[in-house]
RNA sequence: AUGGCAGGGCGAUCUGUCGCGGCGUCUUUUGGCGCUGAGGAAAGUCCGCACAGGACAGGGCACCCGUCUGCGGAAAGCGCAGCAGGGAGUAAUCUUUGGCAAGGCGUAACAGAAAACAACCGCCGGAAGGCAAGGGUGAAAACGCGGGGUAAGAGCCCACGACUGUUUGCAGCGAUGCAAUCAGGGUACGCCACACGGGCCUGCAAGACCAAAUAUACCGGCAGCUAAGGGCUGCCCGCUCUUUGCCGGGGGGUAGGUUGCGAAGAUAAAUGACAGAUUCAAAAACAGAAAGCGGCUUACGGCCCUGCCAUUUUU
RNA sequence: GGAGAGGUGGGUGAGUGGCUGAAACCACCGGUUUGCUAAACCGACGUACGGGUCAUUCCGUACCACGAGUUCGAAUCUCGUCCUCUCCG
């Protein structure tokens, strides 16, 4: 199983990320809410992980977070298929054990290939 | 032993599986291999430097900042060691203030006779007038105490003492200290003046370079030229320019990229996840580089080392 | 990342180091007026702790974001911390 997660996989770019905010479906699920774009051709998918500022002040905590959605994603990428935009957003304002992420990550990425 | 004071240090290490940024290298298709990858505060942005752009002939004034002494330092609201005054503590020790002037100006609420010029009550005196001892309020009241002196009094005079300064000697690089000597009498705070030192303004989102798409200054070519206007002429023809379209060049410049940029170093931004071992147990505190460097300040669980003080006990 | 401005009752917002717990306006509360309301007018109106009282009233102390300092005395001056807002692509 492909479990990596190259810069290739990351969304960039200022126009790709604000089509995925304007124009993206989204939805919630514990404590990640997610923006998603169906993409035409069949390229590996890509995301983007946000932590709010508002929420978490420190940078440390914020990192923290954002390194633990990365993980989760990394581990199960395999249950979403290739095409998508993803961006994930931390919407809690406690901090989340890596075993609650990664829950939540795998019922997100569930839904999200039911949906196709 | 208990409690305390000061100074210094550490801020986990190792193994396995998966994974990330950078560099090198091999194949160059995926990738493989090697090296390397957050802090003592990376933080706050409080000082300073370097660097960059703008302004600028040179110098001065003004304005702003700093101010005990010596040493270090590129500099600093910087560090180390010391000096003097005040405060806290039984002590070790800690903390705070600090150019200069018997200079000028201002302010001193309430209370109080009066807040520094004096006046009032009062004291003396027949009066003219003299005096500043007494007035108990205040944060602060014109040096303290004793004697002399006087009509009453006063550093008016004298002795002793405190304070401020001059000169000399000794000690110290110096601030200053000690001793002698002479002079003085206005309490606190602020501003001005003076002395010495420093200071242009803006900041890596500074600045430099490359440069799609779109529009386009300008240049060239082609088409259109039946059209309109201008020029060559007094008029016509003709030639030519502009208006229109297309193609090519082209400068500035946007998205974007490169650089600035580093023995960590990107451009949505890398250090993580899981399992185990170690120090009794728990990896637990504060906290994450976005241009660099020197400081300051603030946050911080736990542990280690050195010196010192107080109390109690034993020898 | 860098540069700047600010924080005072429930809200807005003045405030020379000294009668400022604090101006003024709005809101809230009570009253006058009215058949009822609005408007107008009058009054009252912060919090905490302590004291006293049967109780309302009353008295004292502290608080101008928070903590230190200067001063006889700080909302005001100085330093630090926290928070909010604005500008720079």
């Amino acid at each position: 199983m492909d479990a990596t997660l190259p810069k290739t996989e990351r969304l960039s770019g200022t126009k790709a990320v604000s089509e995925l905010f304007g124009r993206g479906k989204s939805g919630v699920c514990g404590c990640l809410r997610y923006k998603y774009l169906r993409r035409a051709d069949d390229a590996p998918s890509r995301i983007v992980v946000s932590v709010p500022k508002r929420s978490f002040k420190r940078a440390v905590k914020r990192n923290l977070l954002k390194r633990r959605i990365r993980e989760a994603y990394r581990r199960q990428k395999d249950i979403l298929g290739p095409g998508f935009d993803v961006v994930f957003i931390y919407i809690l304002p406690s901090l989340a054990t890596y075993d609650e992420v990664f829950a939540d990550m795998t019922s997100v990425l569930k839904e999200l290939s039911g949906n196709e």
